[in-house]
DNA sequence: GTGGTCTAGACCACG
DNA sequence: GTGGTCTAGACCACA
């Protein structure tokens, strides 16, 4: 037996990425991410999520806008309210499989090979463009 | 006596892709496909563009909307009304090239790879699904 | 005791006029209302405009007409959008010089010219016209 | 007796002004003319209209716009047709006395003062506009 | 409270 | 036939 002491610092690169330009809602982005990052286990049952506070602060949002994100995760069983302590990952949440991972991406396939088609650019080029993408976030 | 045979193949696959229960409104769907397919030279200077009672019909939208997004774009000059006659493609449209039109791209791959990487996919990953989606919308 | 004088006076003399049978339409009209204020000063980056459902209940005007309006300013930058507070002058709108201004009569300058040769009347006829209606209008 | 050789070439100095760009429908337009010259006796009962084709042609636009204009000033009883001729100045048309022909002009005026309030220029600007407007069209 | 989007349906201007 | 304007009323996103 040991005593695991907590030398991480939270680095905090952020949890979420918030546009608030973005054409959508900032509440619906918040909501995606969770509902992403559960299912991929990036977040696991009991894992906590930030203030509505804190949270609100850090991208200079409404936290009524926050607090409505998580109400309706709430309102789907993906987080649970924990008195005094604010929300959690609920123990309920599930991973999801690798195909049904993919399938969560095939809003965004569809709408980024609509533009592509329409901007008269091949399968190559799009495939550039995302594997730049892909890499530039790769943290 | 003679066998009327009619070639007349309905060309019309429809020149718009709508999404009524996505996120971006309907009518900034109608205007950034404008964009795009003028960008690309799909759509070139005179070409008609469909009625607006036409469009409204087929996609079971209300006039307005569409009307909305061709007067944006009339705003913008990129089209034009002919009275009487219904609107076409601006001869003050201009072709961009490729490096513009990879720009357009920009933010649906950036929305692509977040999801992405929330999901825990990995380029390979998303680079197969967009392929198989390019492949899916080769006509 | 005491006496409380309420010296507050209802400043609010409308700031649009609307005239729901004129030619011009009842959108537009507020669009060059607005652009005039904001050319001479009246109007200056930061003011704020009447709500949409005030300016509507003020003229018994739909709201989206009013919508309409603000929408097709803001497209042109002269206003901004200030999220759930409502609209305000743009930071970047102009003053425009003297010039400027009275080359934006000219279309109601042509117009009252035709109008009074056709009638048959003549500078000094117009030019008491003119008086008058301004003087009436001096605040 | 003599022969009066009619030496007159037509000038042609457009008996209607049009511009189609303008808020006022064409049809409007039109109207108006005649409504003015008639009420200042420019137009005499008996004075030929321009035939729907001439008009047309002369200005570009669909005869069809022209003939509503007609009939409804032949509606008001300002104009007469005469099989074969065409459109003449009814004989019921009447005069306009000065004052009811300076009333005409209200609606003109008291947009231009409202234009020239909101973009803060005195009676003298409009003044001095209106003056040189005025001299610009006099033929 | 703010503005935005959409609908169904009416009427107008123009060809 | 074309597009444009307006209305009344519903619902959404955001503060």
């Amino acid at each position: 037996m040991y005593y695991c002491i907590d030398t991480h610092i939270e680095a905090h690169t952020e949890m979420f990425k918030i546009n608030p330009n973005a054409a959508l809602p900032i509440y619906q982005q918040i909501v995606d991410q969770v509902r992403r990052q559960t299912a991929s286990g990036q977040l696991q049952p009991g894992d906590p999520l930030p203030s509505v506070r804190n949270l609100a602060a850090e991208h200079t949002i409404n936290s009524m806008t926050i607090s409505k994100a998580y109400s309706q995760l709430e309102g789907e069983g993906l987080l649970e309210r924990q008195r005094g302590k604010g929300m959690v990952i609920a123990n309920s949440s599930q991973l999801a499989n690798k195909k049904d991972r993919l399938k969560e991406l095939e809003a965004s396939t569809q709408q980024l090979a609509l533009a592509a088609r329409q901007l008269d650019l091949n399968t190559q080029d799009v495939v550039n463009a995302v594997t730049q993408q892909m890499e530039r976030t790769d943290d």
